[in-house]
DNA sequence: ACGGGTATATCGCTTATCGATGTAGTGGGG
DNA sequence: CCCCACTACATCGATAAGCGATATACCCGT
């Protein structure tokens, strides 16, 4: 186990490929590769692609987004609306959770 | 399986439970059951005592918090200047993905 | 003395993550 | 025109996390 003590990762994950995709999803359609950039950019996480590919049919048989139909090599996903309220409500219910960390931090002497 | 399909629970686990144990500990010293209520309270999430107890050996292990002597019957943890640290880190990175994910939502016409 | 809440711990199954590996099309530089 | 890097998708196997079940035991009220 070579993972640097000072972070999160490898600890429950990353927290939360299922929102990096949604997230990147709800910009527009994106193909696999393209989402994989995308988050990389706003989200400063690379998905595997053993992660990216299993999350995405996981995503799609619970019809949180559609697969469209290939246009050659690329093989493009949507948000559905279902997938939009679900996003939206984890956004809101992790937001609070974070405003709670975060608030308690502040009030805690630990942080010098 | 029985998940309703209108949560995110269970995809992308909620890597969460570390930050949930975090952030609970941020607000003062607790033990095991004592973190179990306070993060029903503030996350509305119920912590299993097979996810709770092997992820505080996980976080002490990383020196992100440490178990004080027992009284009694009940094993305290105390968040570390590192845990601290790992805590706040995250917050700041994941709410810039929330903040994301909710602009793209708003601009996108999916939610009606 | 029973029942429910407090409190911790462990086992084993399931599920998610992710690196490795494979396949293949595409486009540019030498 | 032939590499090579990048684009693009897919699957496998190992590891790691989550969680229900189960066990143990104390404490308090009735």
């Amino acid at each position: 186990m070579n993972i640097s003590a000072t972070s999160l990762v490898g600890l429950g994950r990353n927290a939360g490929a299922a929102v990096l995709v949604l997230s990147s999803l709800a910009g527009g359609d994106k193909h696999g590769y393209a989402l994989v950039k995308d988050v990389e950019e706003f989200a400063g996480v690379h998905l595997p692609p053993g992660t990216l590919y299993q999350l995405l049919a996981r995503l799609e048989n619970r019809g949180l987004i559609t697969a469209l139909e290939a246009d050659h090599r690329r093989r493009p996903y949507r948000l559905t609306a279902q997938g939009a309220t679900v996003l939206a409500d984890y956004i809101t219910a992790q937001q609070r959770v974070l405003k709670t960390g975060q608030a308690r931090l502040k009030r805690s002497w630990i942080l010098t």
